[in-house]
RNA sequence: GCGGACGUGAUGGAAUGGUAGACAUAUCGGACUUAAAAUCCGAAGGCCUAGUGCCGUGUGGGUUCGAGUCCCACCGUCCGCACCA
């Protein structure tokens, strides 16, 4: 086979647009701006297939779009804070500043050679202490206008290791290094507010019509606005509890009273009863994650307390600890309806408390065993007793009603909550943005000056190596750095020792990309022009905490001045890709655990897929997500050795729709490198051509022609890369067997090669050349489709009979529906099934189908 | 547990509610070659009674002249759950 040279062909190219400046992007007038971003990598060292697939696309979409005559952006950055610097420090000694700077210049050595078309000059890592310094800035901006606000909270406490877990640290509710079984406990933390923003931020989902629904409504879900009562139960010993339920039409099968254990009626208890401090500690075992709370298993402890019904003062219940009750939601406080809730069914059933099933009535009610009622959607409910005067109504309309009730008689109100909570922002952690305030013991917490910023991290201790082997924080045993003055009195104080979580640096990296040296985190002019992100790509498992800070983190920089309002929606489109997956490949060792191998040591053998050193046999475990562990990964860079970007480009677009996982097969990669050398000598073929001209072979190619730019351009602009790359297969083998004459074959050539540049620029620029063409494809006019050209004269209508195919028929391109009509009912047979019988009914549509019902 | 998505040949997938399986992989056959590779040409959802026949897009229902596509229920797989990035 000619294999064509990629890895000349790259570097070259490379070169050529570097030296053209072409990705450049400057503020301009004479053209619209387009500004393309896909979610900045961390940078752990490598560079995966997935990096390769988010980055093509915003390339492809990038290239088409400077095609178009738009002045792109197209910036890469590094999202360099975070845990593994740290891990790696820990593990294996270093530093996580060296460790993070040798990992970025690692990778942007592996990712220029993919030939993305970004302009370089704007990169930046957030670890860089110009860009947290800014972050810094913010910070104290948002903390001016009442965006932060310090409150307690609980965390993963591993009690052996003394330090803050993350969840991600937590295993089975035990501590990944100490194994100790993990604690909650509460710390005084920074927060954004973004509850304040609950309401605006589930409004404007409305507006973002370039977002995924999946997304939006996840968002929704997320924000979690609900309609309830709120009210309180009066205690018999005094006092009272208050509750919030979206379900107060169920207010008649309450039989307990449920408190959080971090409710302040539990912690009241358990200064004087040693039973409920155990209870609260039992509870207090475990992870923080939500999933861990909802999954435990379903703790209660009565108070031996009672408050009274509000509808009935004669009827009381019980107050009962429970670990399912969450204080961050609502009152931390709620009433158990077990007739209508599985949750409180099954808490009732447990602790045998009664299950009062009597205040509804369904005409073919059934007592409540053991599952929940749940009334249907569309079914009417008939409530009784005091709710009888609601009387027949649906789900929401019951809520409603009772709450009016309620509200009537004085002792509830009808409230809205969001289930959003604020953004807990501090990290007991060393690499990452340090918190710039002061601790002083007169003036309390106090800002630092803007004129000190940024507040460094230290990269030793006075000449000395930091210790990170040692669990905690080493910012805050820091000899020298957490001591300082206080920015206020002057008096001695300490530093803020938690840094700032990572989602922050990556909450507003995209408004600092449109000017990256400024001295103020952004720069309005610059803000004003590029914003806002015209696409942004990234993975679905953003779907909710990324994007949902960076829109906070937009109107917070808006309202201080840091952004204009049209930017207060950062994203005008985005697309969620999906992962690339491979195979797994397995043995087993000597006790039947799994033995992980890497795909370049295994081999097709006999009977299937070996081991290249042994010849032992491999099990094949289907595909899933690239992992280090699962050692199903393909490096990037090997493939770009072996076969060149263009390859790994045309590939990782082309076999999957880009929403969907794609699996790497080594069949798949080398396929579409045999393509592309078929391209290559195709093309090479036809510039060296002198073939007469053809009339209606060359009509015809370029009929084809105009189709396929048509449907290409199409592809492009909707995220349909693998249908684009199927037509261009499909143009590809119209022109490889067209009879055309070289004109029409170069033309046809021309805008093969074109129409391919935004996924295999490379290549497509050097053929572009070997054509003869002026200029870098790069900057070359997008090709247009002759719309006179995508419609062929006569087209092939299939006609179905009672909705089966049954025949088809040639017509004329214009005929009209009644023409069609008298066609299909003349065909042979539509009158065999007519058996002489007039036709029920006949549906044509023009240009698609004719269906007649018999 | 809660929220969200996805499910089509051997495989990846295509299909504004309108001819299901485009395009590609793997497979098989042919041409070229001393041979192989490469390249080019072609076949191919399943079933049978071989008819322009029947069945067929996870399962079961529904809406429609017409459903892979819309609705309901179920099964399976995947993602997120607030300190992973």
């Amino acid at each position: 086979m000619s294999r064509y040279s990629a890895a000349e062909i790259e570097a070259k190219w490379q070169e050529a647009w570097d030296k053209a400046g072409v990705f450049r992007a400057e503020r301009s007038q004479d053209k619209p701006k387009y500004y393309v971003l896909e979610m900045f990598p961390y940078p752990s060292g490598r560079i995966h297939m997935g990096h390769v697939r988010n980055y093509t696309m915003g390339d492809v979409i990038a290239r088409h779009r400077l095609a178009t005559g738009h002045n792109v952006l197209h910036p890469m950055g590094w999202d360099a804070f975070g845990m593994p610097a740290e891990n790696a420090a820990m593990a294996s000694g270093g530093h996580p500043k060296d460790w993070t700077y040798g990992n970025i210049a690692d990778m942007r050595g592996q990712m220029k050679p993919l030939g993305l078309s970004i302009d370089w000059s704007r990169e930046f890592a957030t670890c860089d202490p110009e860009y947290y310094g800014q972050q810094q800035a913010l910070f104290l901006d948002f903390l001016e206008k009442g965006l932060v606000y310090r409150k307690n909270a609980v965390v993963n406490w591993d009690p052996v290791d003394m330090t803050v877990l993350a969840n991600e640290q937590v295993i089975d509710g035990k501590g990944w290094r100490s194994g100790a079984e993990v604690e909650r406990r509460e710390l005084t933390q920074w927060f954004f507010k973004i509850s304040d923003f609950s309401e605006e931020l589930l409004e404007a989902l409305g507006g973002l019509d370039n977002w995924p629904a999946k997304v939006r409504l996840m968002q929704e879900n997320w924000i979690g606005k609900s309609r309830g009562l709120q009210f309180s139960f009066e205690r018999t010993d005094g006092g009272e509890i208050e509750v919030y339920t979206t379900r107060p039409d169920t207010l008649l099968g309450a039989s307990f009273i449920g408190i959080s254990p971090d409710h302040p009626l539990a912690k009241e208890l358990a200064e004087s009863n040693p039973d409920v401090a155990a209870f609260r500690a039992e509870c207090s075992k475990g992870g923080t994650t939500e999933e861990a709370l909802e999954k435990a298993e379903k703790l209660g402890f009565d108070t031996g307390l009672t408050v009274k019904h509000p509808l009935d003062p004669n009827w009381e219940l019980p107050i009962w600890i429970a670990n399912f009750i969450l204080m961050d939601y609502g009152t931390g406080a709620i009433f158990g309806c077990p007739a209508h809730d599985q949750r409180d069914l099954d808490f009732c059933r447990k602790y045998d408390l009664p299950v009062i099933d009597t205040f509804f009535a369904m005409d073919d009610q059934t007592p409540v065993a053991t599952e929940a009622f749940v009334p249907p959607k569309t079914d009417k409910v008939k409530w009784v007793n005091h709710f009888a005067g609601i009387d027949v109504a649906t789900g929401q309309e019951a809520i409603d009603a009772t709450i009016d009730y309620a509200e009537k008689q004085g002792w509830g109100t009808g409230v809205t909550k969001y289930r959003l909570r604020d953004w807990g922002l501090s990290r007991q952690r060393y690499w990452g943005c340090p918190i710039p305030v002061v601790h002083c013991e007169s003036c309390g917490v106090v800002p630092e000056k803007k004129e000190n910023l940024p507040v460094e991290l230290p990269y030793d201790e006075d000449g000395k190596p930091i210790d990170f082997a040692t669990p905690g924080n080493p910012l805050d045993r820091h000899p020298t750095w957490r001591d300082c003055a206080c920015p206020k009195c002057g008096a001695p104080a300490k530093r803020e020792t938690d840094t700032m979580d990572t989602f922050v640096d990556s909450s507003w990296y995209f408004a600092r990309f449109t000017a990256p040296r400024a001295e103020t985190p952004t720069n309005l002019v610059e803000a004003e022009y590029w914003m806002n992100v015209d696409q942004y790509i990234g993975g679905i498992e953003h779907a909710i905490l990324h994007l949902l800070y960076s829109r906070f983190f937009a109107r917070a920089m808006h309202i201080c001045g840091h952004l204009p309002e049209k930017a207060i929606e950062p994203f005008d489109a985005l697309f969620t890709q999906g992962m690339v997956t491979h195979a797994i490949y397995q043995t087993k060792d000597d006790k039947g655990r799994a033995v992980y191998h890497f795909p370049e040591d295994v081999e097709e053998g006999e009977g299937g897929m070996r081991l290249k050193a042994t010849g032992e046999a491999v099990e094949i475990v289907p595909s899933a997500k690239m992992s280090k562990s699962k050692k199903n990964v393909v490096d990037p860079v090997n493939i770009i050795r072996e076969f060149g970007a263009d390859t790994a480009r045309w590939f990782v677009l082309s076999d999957s729709p880009p929403e969907r996982d794609v699996e790497w097969t080594a069949a798949g990669a080398e396929a579409a490198f045999k393509h592309l050398s078929r391209v290559h000598r195709i093309v090479t073929e036809i510039a060296a051509s002198d073939a007469p001209a053809n009339a209606e072979a060359d009509t015809a190619l370029l009929r084809e022609m105009h189709k396929t730019i048509h449907d290409v351009t199409g592809g492009v602009e909707s995220f349909g890369f693998n249908a684009a790359i199927a037509k261009l297969y499909a143009f590809t083998n119209t022109l490889a067997r067209a009879q055309a004459g070289a004109g029409a074959k170069r033309e046809a050539a021309v805008t093969l090669v074109q129409l391919m540049s935004p996924m295999t620029p490379h290549l497509s620029e050097d053929l572009w050349s070997t054509l003869g063409q002026d200029g870098l494809v790069a900057t070359a006019k997008w090709p247009v489709a002759d719309p006179a050209m995508l419609v062929d004269d006569t087209i092939t209508m299939p006609i179905q009979i009672n909705g089966k195919r049954r025949a088809e028929i040639e017509v004329p391109k214009d005929m009209d529906k009644a023409e069609v009509e008298k066609a299909a009912l003349s065909n042979d047979a539509v009158i065999r099934s007519l058996d002489g019988a007039q036709p029920k009914k006949v549906i044509v549509v023009p240009g698609r189908i004719v269906n007649v019902v018999v």
